[in-house]
DNA sequence: GAGATTAAGTAACGATCGCTATAATTGCAA
DNA sequence: TTGCAATTATAGCGATCGTTACTTAATCTC
């Protein structure tokens, strides 16, 4: 009966996503969004009601498709411990195969834009923060049951740094350092609260 | 001969300052500005040129004042390196006795505002954060010769760790966590690449 | 094909943006 | 007091902002 839509909603999300990484929340007008979606306003207004609409949406996606992704992937409870949370930190500073040279969180770089981010919208990037945060710390406990935490490294102190480190990490990528640098210090960061893993570590 | 300026450059970046800091760079309007500096756009504009002028010049004597004030009075290479680098993360998300509630960093702030700033402020911002991450690393080089890093630990990959926890603090300032919170995570990372201060931790 | 339904596009609204031409202030020198 | 110089404020520029009436296009049912 209806006119069929150009695109779903995943396929409009997915493609705002970028346009926040790229330009922020403010940064973004809706003309970019109008050329980057291939549609109109008044479409993307019948569907998200408003700009802000449509960012809460692609935050929630964001935090449903990639940092849940992510987490289930690296922070899944199983396995090496260690390897996990540094494969987690390392995939946030890793570009995947489709998403061009995105590097850093959206989350991190929308809750860095203002200190007044309307309600709905910050409730969804302290969701999607927390989330991180709860992931990494039980993946660090479990490290630490198996004593794999260098000496005298409490499991909630490691946790929290690595969280912090995390969102560094973001800010970094944001200033401009590039991807290898960043690997390369998430690495290091994991390493060192970590034991040494005495059998790849000579050479 | 002339009238006499209402402020001084100084008094007015000061406030400006301020307003960046709480609305971003984008979100800061030259109506913000005029409100917050009490003085009208075009003597803003005879000053500094354009908004992007006013920012640079902000970032620059918040680099040069603020920044390096913090490191000066905490990373002078004298005293006891530990302290000292627990002290400068703590101080970045202590507010002054004038800085009503403001945490976190102007530089971070305006590094993750977007991924193309205008070149000028761009160059700025690298300077500072740079002139951080230098400062701090001579710190941690000074307490990994006085023997006081945790065992295992390589002073510069500690330097870089504690400086992603830092640019980690900055943003979760910015997402809202508390200031008992953030300096609770900053003591917490640095305890945890140093050696365990045997009088303090019993209790 | 006519009508219904739901999509998308055209065009423009008022508000605000960064910015500036111009005039009004304020001091000192003459 | 008059003129000069440096500052400030008034008022408004064109552009862009988020948003929305209104029109057109596409699909299904009948």
């Amino acid at each position: 009966m209806p006119r069929p839509a150009k695109f779903d909603d995943d396929e409009i999300l997915e493609r705002a996503m970028h346009v926040f990484w790229r330009r922020g929340l403010s940064g973004a007008s809706i003309r970019d969004l109008e050329s980057e979606l291939d549609l109109r306003a008044p479409s993307i207004y019948r569907r998200f009601g408003s700009k802000e609409g449509l960012a809460a949406a692609v935050v929630q996606r964001y935090v449903l498709e990639v940092i849940d992704g992510r987490i289930e992937k690296h922070l899944s409870g199983q396995g090496d411990p260690v390897s996990n949370v540094m494969g987690f930190l390392v995939s946030a500073v890793t570009p995947g195969p489709e998403e061009d040279l995105l590097l850093g969180c959206l989350l991190t770089t929308i809750a860095m834009e203002t200190d007044a981010l309307p309600e709905p919208l910050a409730r969804d990037v302290r969701f999607g923060l927390r989330r991180i945060d709860d992931a990494l710390r039980a993946e660090v406990r479990r490290a630490a049951e198996e004593g794999r935490l260098a000496d005298g490294v409490v499991a909630d102190d490691a946790a929290s740094t690595l969280s912090l480190v995390m969102q560094g990490l973001m800010a970094s990528a944001r200033a401009g350092v590039g991807g290898e640098e960043l690997r390369r210090r998430a690495r290091g960061a994991v390493e060192m609260v970590t034991q040494p893993s005495v059998s790849q570590k000579t050479g």
